[in-house]
DNA sequence: GATGAATGAGCGTTCATTCAT
DNA sequence: CATGAATGAACGCTCATTCAT
C-alpha cells in the first residue's frame, strides 16, 4: 500500500514517537555527506520526511542536534557493544579478539561508523563532543582492549609489550576504515578498492595478535 | 621602529614572492583547525598578515586555495618523500622500515600533517581533490609499501601474505595519528594522551614487521 | 494598531501571491532609476516592503530578477497592448493611428514605460535579454505599424514609402520619449521641459501621418 | 615596425601629452559598452594602454573620468558641429537640413555617439551630467533647429506649427538612432536591422520637413 | 503540534583607490 | 612620472532560526 516509504504505514502515533531517531539518523546521514558546516538543517528535515520548523521542535538548533547525534550513536549503540566485549575479555584471547572483530564489522556496516569522521572533523569546533568522546568512548574502549592484552600477558599468552601502543596498533586502522568508507570510500569506483573490509578486519586483527603470541613465531 | 613589526624590512618583491607560500602555510593551519566549510577567508588571510582583498590576488577563490593547498602539501612535500623511501626500497628491511618510519616521524611534526585531515573531511565536496589524492598519493604510496614486502617475501625474509591488508595495516595507523594531532589531540592536556608519536611509529612499524618476519618471535 | 502600518491585515497566503508582483514592481522602480548594476538588491526588497532574504525566495539572482522584470511588463503588458491595436489595424488609418497614440500615451504614464531604458542600458550585458526583446516586442511591434502603414498604401490613402523607414521615425520619438520620461525628464524642474507627453505623443503621429497622406503634399 | 598599435611610433613626449584623449577615448568605449557602474576603471587603463595607476594621475576619480569624458565628447565636439550648423541656419531650408543630415550622419559614425547612452544611463545618478547636458546640450541644440524652423515658417516656406514638438520629431529619432547603435544594435546580427542609417537620417529629415511644406499638405 | 514564509547576521568576492617602489 | 601590490568598504547571496498560521 505504501507506495514508498514504509513508515506511513505506521500510524501516526508511532510516528511521533519515532521522529526524534528519524531525525538524528537523517543528521547523521546529512552531516557524515557534507560535514557539518556544509549541511543545511532543512536538507536533514527533508531527509527525515518533515519540515524545517519540525526539527526545531525536537532540538533547539543544529549544534544540539550535533551533540545529540554524537551521544545517541557513540552513547548508546558502542557503548552496548562495549558491554558484549566486555563479557568475553576473560575468554581466550582467540575468542574474545573474535568478538572483537566481528563487533567491528557491523560498527563498519552500520552508519553509525560515520560519527567516527563527526569526530575526527569536529572535535576541535565543539570541545564539549571532545570532552564526551574522550571520557565515554576512547578511555573506556582501550582500556577495553588494554586489559585483554594485560590479561593475555599475565597469563603468559602474549608476550610483554607496550600497551597504549599495541592497543592503538590495533584500533586506530579500525577506526580509520571508517573513516574512509565515509571519505575517500564514498567517491571511489567500486573496483579501485582493492581491500574487503570484513576480512580486512579479520587479517588486521590477527597480525596484531600473531606479533604478540608468545607461541606465535617459532621460527624455521 | 620595532623590530619585529617592521614589514618595511621586507621590501615589495621580496614579499610578493613569498606571498603564496604563506597565504598556504595560513589557509593549511585555518582550514586544519575550523574545517574548509567553517573557516573565513578574512581569517586565513589575517593569520598571513595580509587583508582580504591580497588573498583574492593569489587565489581566486576559498575552493581554490584549498585545492593549491592539497596540492602543494601532498604534491611537492610528500612527492619528495616518498622518492627517498624509493631510494631505500632494496635495501634490507631493517633499514627500508627504519626510513619509512623517521619520514612519518617528519611528517607528523610538520604542518603537512594536516592535509589528511582535509583530504578526510572534504573528499567528498571535492571529487577533483579524491581523484588527485587516490592517484597521485594513495596508489603510489601503497604501492611503494607494497613493493618493499613483496621484495621481503621474495628473498625469503617475510612470510607470504595478502599484501594490501598489511600494507594497510602499517599505513593506516600512521594516517590516523595525523589525523589525531589535529582532531582530538588538539583539544586534549598534554598529559592526557598517553602515548609519544615518534615512538608509537617507530613501535608500530615494528609490531607489523615482526609479525611479518620469517625468524621473527623469537622467545622470550 | 495604526490603519497604514498595519500589514497584518494582509493575511499570509495574500502576500505570499501578491509577493512577485511587488517584488517586480520595485525591482523596476530601482533598476529604472539607478540602473541595474548600480541598484541595491537590499534596495528593491526594502521598496516592496519586505527583507533581502525574502527576495531570495522569489527570484534565484538578481540577474534573474532583471529577466523577470522585463519578461513582465513587455511579454505580459506590452503584448496584450499590441492586441488591441492589431485589432484596428485594419480601420481607417485615422482611427488606427489614434489607438495607436492613445496605447503610447498609457505606456508613457504607466511605471511599464521604464523597461525601454532597461533594455537600452543591460541589453550589451544580457544578450538574452537582447534577443527577447528584439523578438517578441521590436519585430512584431514594427511588423504592427508597417502592415498598418501598407495596408494605407494598398488602399491609396497613403503614398508608397520605405516601410522601414517610416516605421522608425513614427517610433523612435516614443520610445526616447518613454526614455526621457526615466532619464534626464527626472532631474529636471517641471517647467524646464516645455513639451506636454501626451500631446506631442498626438501630434508627433500626425506630423509621421501628414507626411505619408496622398492627398497630403500635392506638389507645387 | 611597431607591430599593432601605431602610437608606439610617437615618442613619449607625443604619447603622454595625448594621454587625456586617450583615456577619455578609452573610457568612453568602456563605458558604453558596459555601462558606466559595470566598468573596471583597470580596463578603461588597459584599453588605453596604460596601467591602473597612470589614469589617476590623470583623473583624480572614475566619476570625474565620467564627467571628463561627457564634457569632452559633447562639449568639444558637439558644440564645434553647432556652430557649423548655425552658419547654415539661414540659408535655404533644403540646404540647412542637409547640412544637418550630414552632421548626424558623422556623429553617428563617430564613437562620441555612445555619450548619448551615458547621458540616458547616467543622467539620474549625477545631477550635474544632467545639468550639463541640458543647459550646454539639448537647450542649445533645440533652439538651434528650432530657429532653423521659426525661420522657415517666417518666410512662408513651412507652415505654422509648434515649434518645441517639432524639434522632437525631428531630433528624437536621431538620438535615439544613436542609443541603438550602442545598444541593441551591437548584440543584433548584421542582416537583422533592416535599416540603414545614413539613408535612414536622410528620409527622416525629409519625412518631417514634407510634412511641414506649406506646399505640402494643401488639404482636400 | 506542524508548517514554511520571513528575517537578518554572516561570509565570499569585487573593485575603486592608495602609495611604496 | 608610471607601476601594480595592497587595502577595505560594499554588495550578492545563504541559511539558521523564528513565528504567524
Amino acid at each position: 500500500m505504501s507506495p514508498a516509504a514504509a513508515p506511513s504505514a505506521a500510524p501516526r502515533q508511532r510516528r511521533k514517537e519515532a521522529r526524534p531517531q528519524e531525525l538524528l539518523a537523517a543528521a547523521l546521514e546529512v552531516f557524515v555527506e557534507k560535514g557539518f558546516a556544509n549541511s543545511r538543517s532543512e536538507e536533514v528535515a527533508a531527509r527525515a520526511g518533515v519540515s524545517k520548523g519540525t526539527l526545531y521542535l525536537y532540538y533547539p538548533s543544529k549544534e544540539e542536534l550535533l551533540k545529540a547525534v554524537i551521544r545517541h550513536y557513540l552513547g548508546d549503540e558502542v557503548a552496548a557493544g562495549g558491554a558484549e566485549i566486555a563479557q568475553h575479555a576473560d575468554d581466550d584471547p582467540e575468542v574474545a579478539f573474535g568478538v572483537l572483530a566481528r563487533w567491528w564489522q557491523r560498527m563498519y556496516d552500520s552508519p553509525a561508523s560515520g560519527v567516527f569522521k563527526l569526530i575526527v572533523t569536529e572535535a576541535r569546533n565543539f570541545p564539549e563532543i571532545s570532552a564526551f568522546y574522550v571520557s565515554e568512548v576512547m578511555v573506556p574502549g582501550e582500556r577495553l582492549i588494554g586489559q585483554m592484552i594485560e590479561r593475555g600477558i599475565a597469563r603468559g599468552q602474549l608476550r610483554p609489550a607496550t600497551i597504549a601502543h599495541v592497543t592503538h596498533s590495533l584500533l586506530l586502522p579500525l577506526v580509520m576504515l571508517c573513516l574512509h568508507k565515509h571519505a575517500l570510500g564514498a567517491c571511489m569506483h567500486e573496483a579501485e578498492d582493492m581491500v574487503d573490509p570484513h576480512r580486512f578486519i579479520d587479517d588486521h586483527i590477527a597480525l596484531v595478535v600473531r606479533s604478540l603470541r608468545i607461541d606465535a613465531p617459532l621460527p624455521k
